[in-house]
RNA sequence: GGUCCCGUCGUCUAGUGGCCUAGGACGCCGGCCUCUCAAGCCGGUAACGCCGGUUCGAAUCCGGUCGGGACUGCCA
C-alpha cells in the first residue's frame, strides 16, 4: 500500500436516517480524497444490530448518492476488504479482543451493568469521577478464564496504561494531548460478544487502511482510546481531523430537536442536490473570500482539511434557501421541468397534472425565476391546472373590493374577445388600451385580474399567464369573479 | 463536577503582526426598476467577549478571565 495514498471513509450507523450532519462529514471527506486523488470509502456500521435496519442503510446510501458522493470502495460497490458491513465482521472483532487479553492489554470484566451503574450514582454522588473504577483488572488472568469457560457473563475492557498520555496532531484543531489517568477502561466487547464502536471502528480503520479519519468534534474524546486500540494492535494511527459541528438555532448540537434534519426531509421540501452540496461545503470552510457559490469541480479543486474551521457552525436555513434560489435559476429548463413534476403530482394528482402540463410548460420559465424551493411551485402554477379555482381569500379580501373592479372585469372580457391571437403582446396591448380608457394605474387596474386568474395576489406575470391558461380559461375565470361580486361577496 | 474543544457583524465566514477607519455572503432596513411576486441594481445596519502583557505596531502572539459547546454508556 502506497504511504502516500489517501484513503478516508464515511461510516453511518443504519440506525436513524441520514441526518446533515453527517452528510457533512461525507461531503468534507469524499472532497479531501478527491482533491488528493485517494480512495473515498462507505462502510456500515451497523454493530447495533437492534436498531439498525435495512431502510436506514438504504436512506443513507441514497443519500450519498444523491448528493453526488460516489464512493470508490465499500458497500454496494464492493473492494478488497470484503463487504464493508462491521456485522459481517463480528469474528475478527473477537479476534482482535482476545489477542488483547493474552497479550495483556485488554481484561475480562465480570462486572453486571447493575453494579456498573450502582458504582457511576456513588461516584456521582461523591463527586467522583465517573469512569470504571477497574475492579476487574486486577483479577489474575488464570481465573478470569476459568471464570469465562464456566460461562460467567463478561464484557472485555481495554486495560488503559497509566500512568501515560495520548498526544496527536489533529488536522484542524493542531497538537491536542489527553492524561491516560483521565480516560477509564472502556469496553471493547459487550458480554454479548459484540463490539462497541470503539473497537469495531478502530479495527476497521486500521484493516482497511484508512489513512485519515475526519469525523465530527464530538468523537474528539474518543480518540485516544482509538489510537490506544491501534497501536496495542501494532498499527500505525491514521490522522485524525476533528471536524467542527453543526449547531442548531440555539447554539447547540444539531438534532431531532431541531426538526427534521434529516438530508431526506430536504430532498422531500424541494432542495437541489448540487445546491445543498455547496452550502454544506460552506459550514466551516470557504472557497474563497468574496466566492459563495461555486461548482463541485472548484470545491474539489480547493479544498483542505487543513482550511477548515475550528468554529461550530450553525446551519443556516435561509443562506440554503438563497443558494438554492441561484442554482434553480441556473437550471435548464428540462431538468426544471422534470424535478418540479413530483411535486406538483403530489399536490394535485398524477391526472390533473398530465392534462395541464401543456399549459405550465408555457410559463415554467417565469415560475423557475420565482422560486426558492421545488415544494413553492405548485402553490404558484396551481392555477394552470385546477378546473375552478380555489381563490386565496385575504387576496381577494384585499383586492376584489375596490369600486372599479367590476368595470375593471367587464371591461377586460370585452376588449379580450375580439383578439385575434392570444399571445402575450396581444392581451397586454388590450388592457393597456382598457387601463388607459378606464383611467386607472397598472398597478390598481391589474391586481384585480390577477385574483381572477390566478387566485391570489401573488402569481407569474399576468399577459403570460392568461396566454398559457387559454382564451376559454380566461374568460371562464373573470365570468366567475363578476358572479361572485355580483353575489354580493 | 472532571476532561477536552471553541470564541470576528443576528448567521456562515475572510483575515496568520502593519495592505483592517476589519472584507464578502445570507438575513434585515431603505431606494430604484416594475402588472403582483421574484430576480436585478444602488445604499444602509451590524462584529474582533473582557483584562493584562509582548511589540514601534495586535483581530492576528502570550497569560488570565468570562462565555459557549462536546464528551463523561456493555449508544455511535
Amino acid at each position: 500500500m502506497n504511504p502516500d495514498l489517501v484513503r478516508v471513509r464515511i461510516a453511518p450507523s443504519p440506525t436513524g436516517l441520514l441526518h446533515v450532519g453527517n452528510a457533512r462529514a461525507a461531503l468534507f471527506n469524499w472532497l479531501f480524497a478527491r482533491h488528493h486523488r485517494g480512495v473515498f470509502i462507505v462502510r456500515i456500521d451497523d454493530t447495533d444490530l437492534a436498531r439498525s435496519t435495512t431502510e436506514f442503510e438504504e436512506d443513507a446510501l441514497d443519500g450519498l448518492r444523491w448528493l453526488g458522493l460516489e464512493w470508490d470502495e465499500g458497500v454496494g460497490v464492493g473492494g478488497p476488504y470484503g463487504t464493508y458491513r462491521q456485522s459481517d465482521r463480528i469474528d475478527r472483532y473477537r479476534q482482535v479482543a482476545d489477542d488483547l487479553i493474552e497479550r495483556g492489554r485488554a481484561y475480562a470484566c465480570f462486572c453486571t451493568p447493575d453494579e456498573l451503574a450502582a458504582k457511576r450514582e456513588a461516584a456521582q454522588r461523591e463527586g467522583r469521577p465517573p469512569g470504571y473504577d477497574g475492579t476487574c483488572s486486577t483479577i489474575a488472568s488464570s481465573a478470569a478464564a476459568q471464570r469465562r469457560d464456566r460461562g460467567e457473563p463478561a464484557s472485555t475492557r481495554f486495560a488503559v496504561p497509566r500512568p501515560g498520555l495520548t498526544q496527536f496532531d489533529d488536522l484542524v484543531r493542531g497538537a491536542v494531548r489527553f492524561d491516560h489517568e483521565t480516560i477509564d477502561d472502556f469496553v471493547l466487547l459487550r458480554s454479548d460478544g459484540t463490539p462497541t464502536y470503539h473497537l469495531a471502528s478502530t479495527v476497521d480503520d486500521v484493516d482497511y487502511e484508512i489513512s485519515h479519519v475526519a469525523r465530527g468534534e464530538d468523537l474528539l474524546p474518543s480518540t485516544p482510546r482509538h489510537i490506544m486500540i491501534t497501536e496495542a494492535m501494532g498499527a500505525v494511527p491514521p490522522n485524525y481531523a476533528h471536524l467542527p459541528l453543526l449547531f442548531g438555532p440555539d447554539g447547540r448540537k444539531l438534532s431531532k430537536r431541531h426538526g427534521d434534519v434529516s438530508l431526506r426531509h430536504y430532498r422531500q421540501t424541494g432542495y437541489l442536490p448540487e445546491a445543498m452540496f455547496n452550502a454544506m461545503a460552506l459550514l466551516g470552510w470557504s472557497y474563497a473570500p468574496e466566492v459563495t457559490i461555486f461548482s463541485r469541480e472548484q470545491a474539489v479543486e480547493g479544498f483542505e482539511l487543513s482550511q477548515v474551521s475550528k468554529n461550530p457552525a450553525v446551519f443556516d436555513i435561509d443562506k440554503l434557501g438563497w443558494i438554492n434560489g441561484e442554482y434553480m435559476r441556473a437550471l435548464p429548463l428540462d431538468r426544471f421541468l422534470d424535478e418540479a413534476r413530483p411535486f406538483l403530482v403530489e399536490q394535485l394528482g398524477a391526472e390533473t397534472v398530465r392534462s395541464g402540463w401543456d399549459r405550465f410548460v408555457g410559463v415554467a420559465p417565469l415560475i423557475q425565476e420565482r422560486v426558492r424551493l421545488f415544494s413553492e411551485v405548485p402553490s404558484m402554477a396551481g392555477f394552470l391546472f385546477v378546473e375552478t379555482l380555489a381563490y386565496d381569500e385575504d387576496s381577494w379580501a384585499k383586492l376584489m373590493r375596490g369600486d372599479q373592479v367590476v368595470q375593471v372585469l367587464d371591461e377586460a372580457r370585452r376588449r379580450l374577445d375580439g383578439l385575434e391571437h392570444w399571445e402575450p403582446e396581444q392581451i397586454e396591448a388590450a388592457l393597456r388600451a382598457m387601463l388607459e380608457e378606464i383611467g386607472i394605474g397598472a398597478r390598481k387596474g391589474l391586481q384585480p385580474l390577477r385574483v381572477a386568474i390566478t387566485g391570489s395576489s401573488v402569481s407569474p406575470p399576468l399577459f403570460e399567464s392568461m396566454a398559457a391558461l387559454g382564451r376559454d380559461a380566461t374568460f371562464d375565470r373573470l365570468a366567475a369573479a363578476r358572479a361572485r361580486l355580483a353575489a354580493g361577496d
